[in-house]
DNA sequence: TCACATCAATCAAACGTTTGACCAGCTAAA
DNA sequence: TTTAGCTGGTCAAACGTTTGATTGATGTGA
């Protein structure tokens, strides 16, 4: 494996064959072209010598590679940026594709230039993903083999698997709507990301459905909602307006501030309040006590169908029509959900000493 | 961009000049080979065919390429994996560098078939990164340019790059010592991690240097403590022994934890209880009320100069000895510490009602 | 006028692989 | 005896690029 890995020629003399019977034999194209002595010959002397093809010679040869590209627009900005890449690079290689990673801003400037690198890496095709759903500024110049993860382009019709949004919020919605509870406040992100455009209009949609009380006035809306202002949402909410029973939070991040507050309130989740999220972080979610009941959103899928997806288009046996591939994240229910308390009792009794003197007790 | 690309062949035709003259144009290294009509009118040519050199074909010709190998052990398992993968693609782009990119699983065995893989591709070295310190089994026959981002070998002598875990707990646990604090818990990763044994080391001496009471008795392990334990061991500890006034935490998890145990039992943070951690997860560390003081695990800084020292040995230019390279971590000071609270005062008296009042009073 | 430099450009080989065309020797059917 | 087919291979061209060697002008100094 050092510098100067053997090459076919050295094979070849090894063997006491031509180049071309190696290619042959160990490409297993060559069956039944040469006597079983000689190709047992010729694969001693591959081991022997740890023979690996030369990829570059054989992509040139070719005329294609079996790499694709994977365009990521800012990773680092999220957790769990892991596991969409995770997902592409394994759908990638159980497919027998490689991946050329490169990562760059949003803006059509950079990805144009990305996208020239990987074109002249040879790429068959390209995958752009981002970590949080949003719309992709694109440069001019677009590869025709071209697939969107988590986000969307600004130009052209190609495939694109993104959450979906509204059936996916909608499952955390409607648990808290078949719970029973009637006055459900929100906690969602008022910039115009797709998220929170698609998750505001399911609140819309399941207060109607469930004939929520005053659901208008219970959307409570906070730019940027993920620095921090699930907290004194929260606080907001439970002091001005105590009849409610159940917080819907835009995101895990939303959800986290929204526990400390109830507890500072000394509100206990979910026998006083119930709350619901999106995203499940496990960080947070499994983190978080009691668990908390939130939509996952479905980067490892997005990340394996958009990748295969793009093989097939790369290969030419796509035969689907549709472009716009919404996937709906899983519900998962931890314990942050109950029935509404009594409309009667307010959520200012739930009692600290319990755990205290459980623990006590021993 | 699509399909096919201009190839030197077509750019030359349509100059009206030979390949190589296009070649040494386009590469710069023709200067006084060529008139500068000639120059202007090849460039032109270029420009309008859109002509992008194959580098496959280049890389074939130069008998080397430009790429090197990320082989990622278990991105997924942790947040903020992205941080570590974009500071090495950012830095090899900086030196024109490119990233092949494959994820396995942490056993000789993958790592050995990826190792190949990218043998296979030309890479001119590898680095192996992992997202979560820890050692790597290692197959047989590895590159002779490699290097270890937030990882070990298990065999060999390369360049390894890994949190400095000693003196950067040790921030946190001075600004403990410093503080004025004498009684110290600490919760612990039980199992034999770097990072768990170095961290458990580290508290040692803290305790040592700063005289803390009863340090033996107040450290507690747990074997695998990121699931949760935290919170358990954190009622354990104030229940028990109500004189600690700080506690240290293995990490910002279980840091986390440990804020929903005092909040439950109304111990303010702070003024009553101090807390430090270590990873500097922001979705937690800066979610958290109030911020949690922690130190940064320099993902960042492995990423680039692990990344800085493969280019460098790649390039024949490395005149570092060092193969040990500990990076420390910034302590990122939050709201979680203050001088401790008077001896005579017992943790549980923490007034929950101050900020009830505060916002009710509008 | 000759030798020699300089300019402007081309030639041709090579990188490691793949693969259609080819070939020599043998057997079996026509 | 010819023909055809099989067995067990080899030959050579090609993929797109780079670059040392070469070349044919033109200019220049002795």
């Amino acid at each position: 494996m050092n510098l100067k890995t053997a090459k076919l020629a050295d094979v070849a003399k090894a063997a006491g064959v031509s180049t071309s019977l190696v290619s042959l034999v160990l490409s297993g194209k060559g069956s039944n072209r040469c006597s079983e002595e000689t190709e047992a010959r010729i694969k001693a002397a591959a081991l022997e010598l740890g023979y690996r093809a030369n990829r570059l010679a054989r992509s040139l040869k070719e005329q294609q590679t079996r790499t694709i590209g994977l365009l990521s627009i800012e990773v680092a900005t999220s957790p769990y940026a892991g596991e969409l890449l995770m997902a592409a690079q394994r759908s990638a290689r159980s497919h027998d594709y490689d991946l050329f990673f490169v990562e760059v801003e949003n803006n059509a400037k950079s990805i144009g230039e990305a996208l020239e690198l990987m074109a002249e890496h040879q790429v068959v095709g390209v995958l752009i993903a981002a970590f949080f759903h949003h719309e992709i500024e694109l440069p001019e110049r677009l590869p025709s083999n071209l697939v969107f993860a988590n986000c969307f382009g600004s130009r052209g019709d190609y495939p694109t698997y993104v959450p979906a949004e509204t059936a996916s919020f909608m499952q955390s919605l409607k648990m808290l709507g078949i719970s029973g509870h009637q006055n459900v406040a929100v906690i969602m992100e008022e910039l115009p990301w797709p998220a929170a455009v698609a998750r505001t209009e399911t609140f819309k949609q399941a207060a109607q459905q469930f004939e929520w009380v005053d659901s208008a006035r219970r959307m409570h809306f906070y730019a940027d909602v993920n620095s921090n202002q699930g907290y004194e949402a929260a606080m907001k909410i439970m002091l001005e307006d105590p009849s409610v029973t159940a917080i819907a939070c835009y995101n895990d991040r939303v959800a986290m501030g929204v526990y400390q507050a109830l507890n500072e309130l000394r509100i206990s989740i979910p026998s006083q309040v119930s709350v619901v999220a999106f995203d499940d972080l496990e960080l947070i979610s499994g983190g978080l006590r009691p668990g908390l009941t939130t939509v996952r959103l479905p980067h490892y899928q997005m990340g394996r169908e958009a990748v295969e997806r793009l093989i097939r288009i790369c290969e030419e046996r796509d035969e689907e029509t549709q472009k716009l591939v919404e996937i709906r994240g899983e519900l998962v229910v931890r314990d942050s959900v109950s029935v509404p308390r009594p409309a009667t009792e307010s959520p200012f009794e739930a009692s600290f000493s319990a755990p205290l003197q459980e623990k006590e007790e021993k």
